[in-house]
DNA sequence: ACAGTAACGCTAACCGTTAGGATTTCACAA
DNA sequence: TTGTGAAATCCTAACGGTTAGCGTTACTGT
């Protein structure tokens, strides 16, 4: 579980750790915009240069900890079992998520993302990577290795899930509809595939 | 046709074209990050306050033209004959559209805007737009006010067909898988609507 | 102990963008 | 014609995210 590190690896991950949260309480205290790098790094006892040698831009200090979520989804997918579909397992794991992000223990955070645009448009480009990562699974889930143009859109549609959700009246019902929705273009997809002629060498 | 114009207004229009085609010129020949709004504003002879009255960023002078898109695509679904399916109207105006888009034309604008970051990332923040603006027209065609999120889940995937379509092999194929994969998912949102319930007042 | 390298620091700048306030240009009515 | 208000433009100065250049410290492996 954990892996060997090194004293120069543990006191990076601490330095990063520490810039993030600094961040983030600054952040939620004061806002977003209100709250400028300088402060951040000299709060966090850090030069300016050095939180961006950990961040590559000022919203990557609130989305630290994304990669869990696009591991989640991939891992619905490849590491499913056998009964259940790709679509099925990715609905599942979607009404957990939405659940988390609408609990009341998040409501602050995602308040954060909406009050500033330029977080807003940040989280649609993390969707934009999950996606891209979810499609790469889609594809080997139906024995491709690069993910075709049918593979790309469903993994966007399955990410759509997120901003939809977020602002619907009842997130559960909507990650249902959406999901109906994917499921019936899944379907179309999972058709087309016999349609399909080898590519001629050019 | 032509709408009665002041003086005043055919000066604006006159200066705000000015400026797009001189800084397209300027991106095009010496490449978008290597020109500074400084530089645009020199060239058009206006201050860069001036630009910035007329473009809300730098990006915005690339995609000048924009809204003539979305345009083409509410078009699409309210001015469409009876004949036709929503999905139909769009399948045959996005065929239109990314054949010009991938025309010999317009390839080095779309390197210009696939060389930048920022630029790339300014287009799919407009697809979004138009997404929202199709959203309400497919919401009024299904005899609705509000997009449900349904109308917003089948205006996104819409809008998904033109970066799909233009990194595709096959532009035109992608098109059309894409489309099947909408027409199934149009299908089943069209059975889920006999399930609504009229939300009973708070 | 020592050399190499990774992490961090400091300074100074670049660039997009905006506030503030002056100045010109136009539309419209007295 | 002239006056008046509004819109368009201009100038200056700054702010804030981001980076280059280069020096310093802390750790690793020998």
């Amino acid at each position: 579980m954990s892996e060997q590190t090194s004293r120069r690896e543990r006191k990076k991950a601490a330095t990063r750790q520490a810039i993030a949260n600094t961040a983030l309480t600054m952040f939620l205290e004061r806002g977003y915009d209100a709250v400028g790098i300088r402060e951040v790094a000299q709060a966090a006892d850090v030069a300016v240069t050095t939180v961006f040698a950990h961040f590559p831009s000022k919203e990557a200090l609130v989305f630290d900890r994304d990669q869990g979520l696009q591991d989640r989804l991939v891992d619905a997918v490849t590491g499913r079992g056998r009964r259940w579909s790709a679509a099925q397992a990715l609905r599942d794991e979607l009404h957990v998520m939405v659940h988390e992000f609408t609990g009341e223990q998040s409501a602050v955070f995602w308040r954060l993302v909406d009050g500033s645009p330029e977080l807003r448009e940040y989280e649609s480009r993390m969707w934009q990577r999950h996606a891209d990562a979810l499609a790469l699974a889609i594809a080997a889930d139906r024995g491709r290795a690069e993910p075709a143009t049918t593979d790309k859109a469903l993994a966007r549609y399955v990410l759509g899930v997120f901003p939809l959700a977020r602002e619907a009246p009842d997130p559960a019902t909507a990650v249902d509809e959406i999901m109906d929705l994917v499921d019936a273009a899944w379907a179309a997809a999972r058709q087309n595939r016999a349609a399909e002629v080898p590519k001629p060498a050019p």
